[in-house]
Order: C-alpha cells, then structure tokens, then sequence
DNA sequence: AAGAGGATGAACT
DNA sequence: GTTCATCCTCTTG
C-alpha cells in the first residue's frame, strides 16, 4: 500500500496531483508516526509555470531537489516561518512537484495537537500547508528525504480510498497572483466536500 | 556586502 | 480586510 517510485515518476504532473488526492500522508519521525488524508494539492510544473522556483528550468541550490527522480520530499522555508512539503514528481531533470496544502487527520492526532500546541482539533491542525508540516513534524531537515525503501521517515499510502473525479474541484493557486499567465492555471486541485480544505472556498468546474 | 521579497498563518480592526 | 512575524535565497553591485 505503500506507494512506489512508478507512481512518483509519472511525467504528468497533473494527474499526479489529483491523484494524490484521497491517499495517505504518512511520516514516523523520532518514531512517532502521524497521518492523513491528503485533500488538496497543487502542481508546479518547472520549465513553463512562472510561480514554480524551477521556471525556465532555473537551478539553483535550492531548486537542485526539484530535478531529483520523483519520489522524494522538497521541502523549503517559506516567509522564514513555515516549511512547505512537496512531492518530488517525474523522471530525473523534470522539475515537477506536487505542494500538499491540506491533509484531514486521521492516526496520532493527539501528537499532532502537540506539535501543534493546541488542545482541541480543528481544521486550522492541518488545513493549510505551513500548519500541516508541523503537525506532521517536517521541516527543512527533510529536503531530500526517500518517499520510497524500506524505512522512509516521510512516505505515502493507498487505502483503497477512491475520489470519484467528480468530487474533484479545481481552482487557482493560492499565493502566486504575481506569476503572470500561469496565476490563472487551475492547478488547484482539493476534495470538494472536504471540510479540511484550506483557504477560501471554490467553485465547482 | 547588502537588500528585496516570498507557494503562510495568526492576530488584529 | 490589514498587518506583521522572521529568515533564507537570490540578485545586484
């Protein structure tokens, strides 16, 4: 049930996301194991999406990770507070990743409230991809780190859990307003009866 | 060497 | 709706 790299290698980016949507995000850090239900995704596409840090294949230190083979964790320091978990996507030198926005909780909630420093559930535990990575424990520490393998400190299942494409909404970005044309792409992809989706709500397609 | 600006979230008015 | 915390990365000189 965990997934394996043919699923991360998968030139397309955007089926990648959604259907990354209804699967378990799962990581065991310092032998806590915390997961969710993924609910909401957004691609970015390296060589032509101008809100992706790899556009026009652009390589810098940070955006080295991004051209890994897919199966590997991208994570990156956001506003100096919040660490973003991606999914490394496609074969080496594509920069494809997929940004995991929002997870509903499912097993270890109470270490996820810790983390959290809260004392009751709500979707701010998790909706919102800053929030979840502390809830999840991922930090930049992570960048690099195996999907894959025997022992994978961060990794994703299938638990035979379907979304029918129907119940999938897709919308625009949050946060790229200033990436010209490809603001404008519907490369939001969330779980449309989700309440652990994060942001303001979305039209249906 | 310096400065601008983020794929956010929380706490305000 | 607005403000701002906070620091790393990248660009420019």
């Amino acid at each position: 049930m965990k997934l394996d790299s043919d699923f991360y290698l998968n030139a397309d980016v955007l089926e990648v996301s959604k259907q990354l949507l209804g699967k378990f995000l799962v990581t065991s850090i310092e032998g806590v194991v915390t997961s969710g239900m993924i609910v909401e995704t957004e691609a970015y596409r390296g060589p032509d999406d101008r809100a992706c840090h790899a556009f026009n294949n652009r390589r810098t230190p940070r955006t080295e990770m991004m051209y890994a083979p897919g199966g590997v964790a991208y994570v990156y320091l956001c506003y100096g507070i919040h660490h973003l978990f991606n999914v490394v996507t496609g074969p080496v030198d594509m920069a494809h990743v997929v940004l995991i926005r929002a997870v509903e909780p499912v097993d270890n909630i109470p270490a996820m409230l810790s983390r959290r420093k809260m004392e009751k559930i709500a979707t701010r535990l998790t909706a919102g991809p800053g929030v979840l990575s502390q809830a999840f424990g991922i930090t930049t520490e992570l960048n690099g780190s195996p999907l894959t393998g025997s022992n994978p400190a961060i990794w994703i299942e299938d638990r035979s859990i379907h979304i029918p494409k129907d119940q999938i909404q897709s919308s625009p970005r949050i946060g790229v307003e200033s990436a010209g044309e490809s603001a404008l792409w519907d490369w939001r992809f969330t779980v449309g009866h989700s309440k652990w989706v994060s942001g303001p709500k979305v039209r249906n397609n």
